[in-house]
DNA sequence: ACTCACCGGGG
DNA sequence: GTGTACGGTGAGT
């Protein structure tokens, strides 16, 4: 085949192979999943001059294997004018029409509206098809063009790969499980942070068909040859994904950095457009001049996928919000994937421990990988499944925002597909009045304090709902795609989800179910944020989104009103769900029953679902509190009741506090306070209970110009230990100590540069002499005060002004004081709120 | 109290 | 550029 006479589209490709040419295809569907059938595909590599690369995992007779496969496509963008291309040189055919030489520009007009995208062009080579318009835009503006996004308005034009992708209706992963990718984890260990100032002595490796691997420089030297090594494997292995935590901000700047130091390249990828293995590209975005450089580079390589396991928690952490740290260890043992056996080292004494015990750093290095391992699998099966639908390398859909990156490319394959014009945001703005201020979802607190017997309702997917049960969709998405993959995706969720539930848990058809659902969750709470995302989305339209959010403040009130009249009372509602407390003789029977009996009266589509009971709950302000379940299990939400100086003892007593002030006992409550208070003042509580943790940012350089004019407690407690050097990024522990600004650094446990958690517990316990762990020489007063205005503070609401004064002063109260009940006969409150925010 | 710059993560 | 982060925090006023 040639690509001149690629038929009647400019746009359509053909293949080198014909392994697409049968197999039904959806129509439906193929605006969600693509519609060419071409399985297996594990990677994507395309250019601007119309060559493809597509690597393809296959199983038959023989095994498995990857298939690279050469591919040409006609490079292709969206105009709102013809003008640029219509100057006596460019040779610009209608779509469809044949050209010997090749040297031709399609065009097509479009169904669409005045000032809409209505061209769609194309080339066999985008460079051509740019050289043109550059050359006729140049002409019309009267000035020098040189890119294609300085006329922003006038072309859409996206990557390589998702025109490639969109306009064959391929997309990855097609009927692959996660489990068939071949994924390789590695790991540097380095002597410093900065690639300028350390070099790599160790890189463990290990991947997802068993390997495992060490490669160790002991001297600099060396080094040269680790990298070379490291290379070769991964091209040996053969993997379709890297992987690793922070990959791009850390490991690949570093490894690129040294490898240039030696001169030598990466040739991590597979073979690529010349035949030879592919070279890990980088784009360095120009950091200032600055102490350190700010942005990330995105690296990329051809025929694999380079998959950092920080988009990934952050992403995850965007829903959740659960997640204390996005360090690889905090979060492997947040979703419980740590090994008990897990070797722990402080980073800055990784070298150090090397040196005299390189074995605890080859086990520690191994951990790494293994744990970004697991943490792929926890976390990385949406993004996989996304990846078969949305015409985006999987690379990019692991980190791509839900709107813009994953759904508005499913909208322009479609629009591609039908050959309609897309709308241009421009032309729509000033078409439009002004939108009207956005409003979106109503906050309210109706009570402050301790309510019990409390439940939690709220609506499934409200804002979705809404837009599926009103079909209210962008005015601009002319072809309804928004409105008809929202009903799609949501009929798909639900089969999915009730699939996973039959499956055998853990199963490998479980976990894709699971990960489809997960996948498809993400898109469906995509569809409302992507209509309000202003001129930045090609649909949006934010008249749309006010009234998903005018009609969901409309059933939030229907549900409160509804409560109230079943003599129930409101706590707080947020958007779409609500906290209310029922009488205390009610069963959970009764409390579902009130459920779907409010729920009944909503909309059909709109769903009241019964979340949760707890027996009691101190509501602070909106979006924080604290809750109790009927097993006695505390649940904290929201900043305003953690604390984020977080001292150990303080943290411990808020905890306490709060369990018992929810359960009613107030007289223990006050009694765990004067314990704290006994504990500082008899310097029972070592140094490390009162200690802060904090990361210092400044390097001691830094540190010593600002210095004069404003002290920092950190740094001062380093210097006063008479410590001058530290690495910024470290993080350090101190507290104070008697005297005016007298900051003390708490030294880690120095004995053993690293051990587990179970040793440092045993260590604790068993040691009673150890040198920086007894310290108690902390400021007493201070930490009274802290603990009364930082910590005893964040139950104020709980109390009556003098109640709380009463439990929590410092007094002990003599013969004469005259409180209005003794401390057996305080209760907590509950006071009505009449503050009713819409946010 | 409120704004503003900076940080995250990696050895 | 094989596209655009953002929300929390502590310092400074």
């Amino acid at each position: 085949m040639t690509t001149g006479e690629a038929g009647q589209a400019g746009i359509r490709m053909e293949s080198s192979t014909a392994l697409h040419t049968q197999g039904q295809t959806h129509d439906e569907d193929g605006s969600l999943f693509g519609w060419d059938p071409m399985t297996g595909i594990v990677s994507v590599w395309a250019q601007r001059d119309g060559r493809a690369l597509i690597w393809r995992r296959v199983k038959d007779e023989q095994g498995e294997r990857i298939d690279r496969l050469s591919d040409h496509f006609h490079p292709w963008l969206f105009a709102t004018i013809l003008e640029d291309v219509t100057h006596p040189g460019t040779n610009l055919l209608p779509e469809g029409t044949p050209c010997p030489t090749g040297h031709a520009i399609w065009f097509r007009e479009l169904d669409g509206p005045t000032g809409s995208y209505r061209y769609l062009l194309s080339s066999t080579d985008g460079r051509l098809l740019e050289r043109e318009i550059l050359f006729g835009a140049s002409h019309r503006l009267n000035y020098q063009v040189k890119n294609i996004s300085e006329l922003e308005h006038t072309y859409y034009r996206l990557g390589p790969v998702e025109q490639y992708l969109m306009a064959t209706g391929r997309v990855y992963f097609r009927n692959l499980n996660y489990e068939d990718l071949h994924r390789l984890q590695f790991d540097l260990e380095t002597t410093a942070l900065d690639p300028r100032q350390g070099r790599i002595f160790l890189v463990s490796i290990r991947d997802s068909r068993g390997f495992e691997a060490i490669l160790e420089a002991p001297t600099a030297n060396d080094e040269r040859r680790l990298i070379i090594d490291l290379c070769r494997i991964i091209r040996e292995r053969d993997p379709d994904i890297i992987e690793n935590h922070n990959l791009f901000g850390f490991d690949l700047s570093f490894l690129s950095r040294r490898a240039a130091s030696h001169d030598i390249s990466l040739t991590l990828g597979r073979r690529g457009p010349g035949g030879t293995h592919a070279i890990l590209e980088g784009r360095e975005e120009t950091l200032a001049i600055g102490p350190e450089a700010r942005r990330r580079t995105r690296y990329s390589v051809a025929g694999r996928e380079l998959i950092d396991t920080l988009d990934a928690v952050r992403r995850h952490d965007f829903v959740v919000r659960d997640i204390p740290s996005y360090g690889l260890k905090e979060v492997a043992r947040y979703f419980g994937i740590a090994s008990p056996k897990r070797v722990y080292i402080e980073g800055s004494e990784i070298y150090n421990t090397y040196m005299r015990e390189p074995e605890m750093v080859r086990r520690y290095a191994l951990d790494d990988v293994n744990e970004v391992d697991g943490l792929s699998r926890r976390l990385l099966g949406a993004p996989f499944a996304l990846a078969s639908m949305a015409p985006r390398r999987y690379e990019r859909l692991a980190s791509a925002g839900p709107a813009m990156g994953i759904l508005e490319p499913i909208l322009v394959r479609a629009y591609l597909r039908a050959r309609t014009a897309l709308p241009c945001q421009a032309t729509y703005d000033s078409g439009n009045t002004e939108i009207e201020p956005h409003a979106g979802g109503a906050v309210y607190l109706f009570a402050s304090g301790v309510a019990e017997h409390v439940v939690k309702a709220d609506v499934a997917s409200l804002y979705p709902s809404l837009m599926r049960t009103f079909k209210i969709g962008p005015a601009s998405d002319r072809l309804g795609i928004l409105l008809t993959i929202l009903g799609r995706l949501t009929d798909l969720r639900l089969a999915h989800k009730e699939a996973a539930r039959v499956a055998e848990p853990n199963s490998i058809d479980s976990n894709h179910h699971n990960a489809t659902q997960a996948a498809m969750k993400i898109l469906i709470n995509a569809a409302y944020g992507y209509m309000g995302a202003g001129q930045m989305a090609l649909f949006s339209d934010g008249r749309a989104a006010n009234e998903v959010t005018s009609r969901g403040r409309a059933i939030l009130s229907q549900v409160l009103r509804s409560l109230e009249a079943r003599g129930t009372l409101p706590i707080e509602a947020d958007t779409d769900g609500v906290y209310f407390a029922v009488p205390n003789d009610w069963s959970e029977e009764q409390e579902r029953a009130l459920v779907a009996e409010v729920g009944a009266e909503l909309p059909s589509g709109i769903r009241l679902e019964y979340e949760g009971r707890y027996r009691a709950m101190l509501s602070h302000e909106v979006k924080n509190y604290a809750l109790l379940t009927y097993n006695d299990k505390l649940i904290v939400r929201g900043v305003a009741l953690r604390s984020s100086r977080a001292e150990p003892f303080g943290e411990r007593f808020l905890r306490q506090a709060l369990h018992y002030t929810l359960l009613g006992n107030i007289p223990r409550v006050r009694q765990i306070f004067l314990d704290t208070v006994n504990a500082l003042r008899d310097r029972q509580l070592t140094a490390s209970d009162v200690a802060t943790r904090v990361r210092l940012s400044k390097s001691p350089a830094t540190y010593r110009t600002s210095r004069s004019s404003h002290q920092e407690p950190a740094y001062e407690a380093l210097l006063n230990a008479g410590r001058d050097e530290w690495l910024p990024g470290e993080r350090i522990r101190f507290y104070k100590g008697r005297g005016q600004r007298r900051y003390i650094w708490l030294p880690e446990a120095v004995a053993e540069e690293s051990t587990t958690p179970q040793h440092w517990q045993q260590r604790r316990s068993s040691q009673s002499h150890s040198t920086t762990q007894e310290r108690q020489d902390y400021d007493i007063e201070h930490y009274v005060q802290v603990l009364v205005t930082s910590y005893a503070a964040r139950l104020r609401k709980a109390f009556s002004p003098e109640d709380f004064n009463q439990l929590f002063t410092l007094d002990q109260p003599g013969l004469f004081d005259l409180y209005e009940h003794p401390i057996e006969e305080i209760r907590p409150r509950l006071e009505r709120e009449n503050a009713a925010l819409t946010l």
